[in-house]
DNA sequence: AAGCCGTGGGC
DNA sequence: TGCCCAAGGCT
């Protein structure tokens, strides 16, 4: 019989040099200081889906002074929320956080739930940021499995440059093996190892000579091999929808009255288009996902 | 379940 | 200079 207790997550060789690490060189993080609302770090989380620190800093202030709570958000009309978004990118994160707080404010009373399956079935919210938010807000025990987390344990542990394009269930399986019994110490080591990976086990250039684990890591004790598996796709971006519908929605931000569809579609010189329908399929493209309202006169706003 | 969805900075 | 990448989610 092996208790629970002396399971070897609890007692693994990576928990303690990580920990340490961390104690001594985690950057000094707004959504990170004690007694942070669980909303506020919420919002930390929806921004930094793939969007670095930096730019994220800014905006997350300005928000948690201007929206300190589900409620202040949820009552503001969507085009507000998604003007402030301004450049973050991928639009429809704040889009889909206003809709968030509206669920928090239906559905729970004005506080963000800390149980995991709630926060999941919040819009906006999937496997990663319920996690994060159960355990980071709330001091849970989750398996936290981001792109850091994902790369630090590739190397670590499977002895790989870097993770499997997609999660995979062995990766959710030795990210919960490897967690620590205890809730607090859990919590801490996820963000810990979301750190090391940010800081250290960089995708590139991994500043193995700092590592607190380089001497165990599987990865470095293999020689370091390079990447071997097919090329990582890279996203196009020239002439690509994605590079239409942001010119559309910064002529939108830009404007606190709506525009006609010339001023619009003058934001985007046909010299960018790849093909001819490309404008308007975009532009109903936008007014289907909720982030582009249309008026009569063939005109357009972010959504009231 | 592979592809789509923005933006800007670092090397 | 381009290319790669950044605390993903949704369909």
């Amino acid at each position: 019989m092996t208790p629970a207790k002396t399971s070897p997550a609890a007692v693994h060789p990576l928990h303690r040099p990580i920990l340490a690490w961390y104690d001594m060189h985690n950057r000094d993080l707004p959504w990170r200081e004690p007694g942070c609302p669980a909303w506020h770090i919420l919002i930390s989380e929806i921004m930094l889906q793939q969007t670095p620190v930096s730019r994220v800093l800014p905006i997350w202030k300005e928000w948690v002074e201007r929206w300190p709570t589900p409620a202040d958000m949820a009552k503001e009309p969507p085009g507000e929320v998604i003007r402030a978004w301004g450049r973050l990118g991928y639009p429809r994160r704040a889009l889909r956080l206003h809709a968030c707080a509206q669920a928090i404010v239906d559905q729970h009373g004005g506080e963000v739930p800390g149980d995991h399956a709630e926060l999941l079935a919040l819009p906006g919210i999937g496997s990663y940021t319920a996690a994060a938010v159960a355990s980071f807000a709330f001091g849970q025990r989750h398996a936290v499995l981001d792109t850091n987390v994902r790369r630090v344990f590739a190397r670590t542990v499977t002895g790989t440059e870097y993770p499997p394009p997609a999660v995979t269930a062995a990766e959710t399986r030795l990210a919960t093996e490897l967690l620590p019994e205890e809730d607090a110490r859990a919590a801490r080591w996820a963000v810990a190892v979301m750190e090391l990976g940010a800081l250290i086990c960089t995708a590139r250039s991994p500043k193995c000579v700092d590592c607190p684990v380089s001497a165990q890591c599987a990865w470095r004790l293999a020689g370091s091999p390079p990447h071997s598996g097919p090329a990582r796709k890279g996203q196009a971006w020239a002439g690509t929808d994605r590079q239409i519908r942001g010119a559309l929605m910064a002529a939108l931000r830009g404007s606190r009255e709506p525009l006609s569809h010339p001023q619009l579609v003058i934001q985007v010189p046909d010299s960018a288009l790849r093909e001819p329908g490309q404008r308007s399929r975009c532009l109903s493209g936008l007014i289907e996902d909720g982030l582009v309202e249309p008026l009569p006169g063939d005109h357009y706003q972010l959504p009231a």
